[in-house]
DNA sequence: ACCCCTTTGAAGACC
DNA sequence: GGTCTTCAAAGGGGT
């Protein structure tokens, strides 16, 4: 991964270019019928793999091959893409000011919000993803409505319109269907979702007009400023880290990176803390000391994706209602069990928070549900990405793994490494991978060792394996 | 129930 | 230092 200016690894920057290079920006730029030809490649190769080859051999070499390099064509590339990611961007990327590379010239990252006020569409972008069904769409009240309105379990049937029809614009919670499988949805999000009415900006509901202990009945201090409650926070460690996404946190000091909609501030999110219905819905997805407790959430009480505790499955409510009955010291006991068996997962690339965003869509407007094939055409429309379009997603995995860094010093990426199985599957892949090598294929690595720029010394395997490269029918 | 598939990127392991 | 391996997400499919 080559480094830029020294400084983060913020992205493939070559590889972005060379992709560029391969005729993509015809994906780019109609995207439309692009993507229904992904959609179209995957379906039928689903159906039927050696007939597609046969029926895509006659196009697909001209359309596919990479076109002789030269930087004058490199820069009519660049500056094609640049005018057709300003137009589908419907200026959330204005014209880079710096000739360089764009990943810290994301105008509004770092002042969310816009001049009235609203949260800028960069900053919706980040919100969205992190909570996909949120509306934080200008225009707000309509959207929420509109929202509300549609909380009902939506059928299948609900297929929003295709995203190319509004470029620059992240509607999903609008277009995808409300219900999701609970895979797709954020831990949080359903809770978002379905309590919309709850988000009204500075008014808590009666229930919680003022953020009151209830022990003590004194009015809590707001939350930290520098804390994100995205991540639960271990005591000690976080108090003083200084947030990470600053960006995100408005002259108020009020955070707004880990919440909401526009101008949803509370330090403490509202919709968390509606009812009881909630609350078991929490118990029952998290467990216990993931699970704030009612009426007195506290941020750090608020799970992220990247901790899961193995067992979540085992607790049940019965277990919640028979540790109600246990002693005090059990209870700690089990705390700290349950603390050992977190899992703390890696942060997400920049990729995966593509994926992670696209991923409705990309169900939404075909019928394919493996997720092997919508991989493929999310790694397809990766690649067809502007680098500006690119560079968000690698500046919000950027602060993903800044953040993280922050809250998990000591982990590593080792701790998860055969966490399953002590190496069982390590053995598989090698074992795999010398199959491979005996006949004759060894997907990708004539990428890494040759470079995209010398791809004719290329395997042939590898020139098939790798997406949009030259078609396997015409070396066979 | 568990693993595979499939994608890209990050990071650790290995040579 | 270059290469290899694993793991992040996702969910249908296979064993």
């Amino acid at each position: 991964m080559p480094q830029l200016n020294g400084g983060d690894d913020l992205g493939a920057n070559d590889e972005m270019i060379s992709f560029k290079d391969e005729g993509e920006q015809e994906e780019k730029i109609s995207e439309n019928s692009s993507a229904e030809r992904d959609l179209a490649d995957v379906k039928s190769s689903l159906v039927n793999e050696s007939e597609t080859n046969q029926n895509s051999s006659s196009d697909s070499e001209a359309e596919r091959r990479p076109p002789p390099r030269s930087e004058t064509f490199r820069d009519k590339t660049r500056e094609s893409l640049e005018e057709a990611a300003k137009r589908q961007d419907g200026g959330l990327f204005k014209s880079p000011p710096y000739p360089g590379y764009p990943f810290i010239m994301i105008p509004d990252l770092t002042s969310p919000y816009l001049p009235n006020g609203s949260l800028s569409p960069t900053a919706r972008t980040y919100l969205q993803m992190k909570w996909p069904l949120l509306d934080v769409q200008p225009g707000g009240l309509q959207s929420r409505q509109a929202l509300k309105d549609a909380r009902s379990p939506s059928p299948a049937h609900i297929v929003g319109p295709f995203c190319w029809e509004f470029p620059g614009q992240f509607h999903l919670s609008n277009k995808v269907p409300v219900v999701q499988h609970p895979h797709h949805v954020h831990p949080l999000t359903p809770l978002i979702t379905y309590s919309n009415e709850h988000f009204t900006p500075g008014n808590p509901p009666p229930h919680l007009q003022t953020d009151v202990d209830p022990k003590t009945g004194i009015p809590r201090p707001p939350h930290p400023p520098d804390i994100s409650p995205y991540y639960p926070l271990s005591p000690g460690t976080v108090g003083q880290i200084p947030h990470p996404l600053g960006w995100l946190v408005p002259q108020q000091g009020q955070p707004v990176y880990p919440i909401t909609t526009g101008g949803f501030r509370h330090p403490y999110p509202t919709a968390l803390t509606v009812n009881a219905s909630m609350s078991s819905l929490l118990s029952s997805r998290f467990p216990p000391h993931m699970v704030p407790p009612h009426h007195s959430l506290h941020t750090t009480g608020i799970p992220h994706p990247a901790i899961v505790t193995p067992n979540v499955k085992q607790e049940s409510s019965h277990s919640d209602i028979s540790s109600l009955n246990s002693s005090k010291q059990t209870d700690a006991k089990k705390e700290e069990e349950k603390k050992k068996q977190v899992h703390i997962k890696k942060p997400l690339n920049a990729f995966m928070l593509y994926m992670k965003e696209m991923r409705a869509k990309v169900v939404a407007e075909c019928t394919l549900k493996e997720s092997a094939a919508i991989n493929q055409i999310l790694g397809r429309r990766w690649h067809a990405l502007s680098r500006e379009e690119q560079a968000k997603y690698y500046e919000l995995a950027r602060k993903e793994r800044q953040l993280h860094m922050q809250l998990y010093p000591g982990w590593s990426a080792r701790d998860n490494y055969a966490a399953n199985q002590q190496g069982k599957r390590k053995k598989r892949k090698r074992e795999k991978q010398q199959a491979e090598s005996n006949d004759l294929s060894a997907p990708k690595k004539c990428r890494a060792r040759f470079g995209l720029d010398q791809q004719n010394n290329w395997c042939g395997p590898c020139r098939c394996k790798y997406p949009k490269e030259v078609s396997c029918l015409v070396r066979a």
